[in-house]
DNA sequence: CAAATTTGACCCCC
DNA sequence: GGGGGTCAAATTTG
């Protein structure tokens, strides 16, 4: 699938320069939101290999009974938030904490706090910023799979890096979304960074790529930007693509005279 | 008292 | 072997 977005440059019903500029963008977010969805199903259809802690071979040295038991989060679907809070709309348990070699600040280890009682596998790392900035970069993994969910979430910012252990960023896009915000309980602000660090396909990477870059650089004071991902919360994609994902289409009318190709 | 957090031990994988 | 992720007992918190 392309990834390039093209647009007409008239439309007779704007009222304005700026009319017409929120249009294109709301368009282009629905292009983006249309994109992210179609990875996001790509990578679920890949992943593979979770839950193999029933592994017969696990003779493991030293008697190990339920410790040892634990599997690593190998192709698991993975995202990187960036945020003033921890807060993300779900409730989470801390089930570690490690120093990391070169980092001033330990990280986190959380899983949803509904692991037991709904068997929710989203998990999610938290650490702080080395650079002073009192942010928090967030790793989610996993899909949150229960309706754990809390309206308080913070604002978003969408990046694109690899290896944030390292502290590289490549790039970093702000989003404004300028409709329907009540459709989408995450709140604003935050940063979300398509994590590749695991076995995600360079493909996926240079969809990421072209998608960012397609979008040039957005300068606007972060407002809404929707996640796209169902670690931020499970909720919130099932508003986006599951209960009304066509909304958006249908609002603008993606017809001839005001072409979107994607 | 139950739930959440802390923390050291343990294990996987590079 | 070491860094990083997870476990689970101990401790804290509400």
């Amino acid at each position: 699938m392309p990834t390039s977005f093209r647009f007409s440059s008239h439309n007779p019903s704007s009222q304005g320069t700026a009319h017409l500029a929120s249009e294109l963008i709301d368009k282009i977010l629905t292009s983006f939101d249309q994109a992210l969805a179609v990875l996001t199903s790509l990578e679920s259809a890949q992943s593979h290999n979770e839950d193999s802690c029933i592994d017969s071979s696990k003779t493991a040295p030293g008697s190990m009974g339920k410790r040892g038991c634990y599997k690593r989060k190998r192709s698991a679907q993975a995202w990187t938030a960036v945020s003033a809070t921890m807060e993300d709309g779900h409730t989470w348990r801390k089930y570690g904490q490690k120093e990391i070699l070169n980092s001033k600040h330990p990280r986190s280890y959380l899983r949803c706090s509904r692991k037991y009682d709904q068997g929710c596998r989203a998990i999610k790392q938290v650490q702080k910023i080395d650079d002073g900035s009192q942010m928090y970069r967030t790793t989610y993994i996993g899909t949150h799979t229960c309706t754990n969910y809390a309206v308080n979430a913070p604002p978003l910012i969408i990046t694109n890096s690899e290896s944030w252990e390292t502290g590289a960023v490549d790039s970093e896009i702000l989003i404004k979304r300028h409709h329907d915000q009540r459709s989408d309980p995450t709140p604003t602000g935050a940063a979300l960074k398509q994590e590749t660090k695991e076995e995600t396909s360079s493909d996926v990477t240079d969809m990421w790529k072209d998608l960012i870059d397609g979008f040039e650089y957005c300068s606007e004071p972060v407002g809404m930007v929707h996640p796209s991902c169902a670690e931020l919360s499970c909720r919130n994609f099932e508003l986006e693509f599951g209960i009304k994902p066509m909304e958006f289409e249908n609002d603008f009318g993606f017809d001839d005279s005001d072409e979107c190709v994607v």
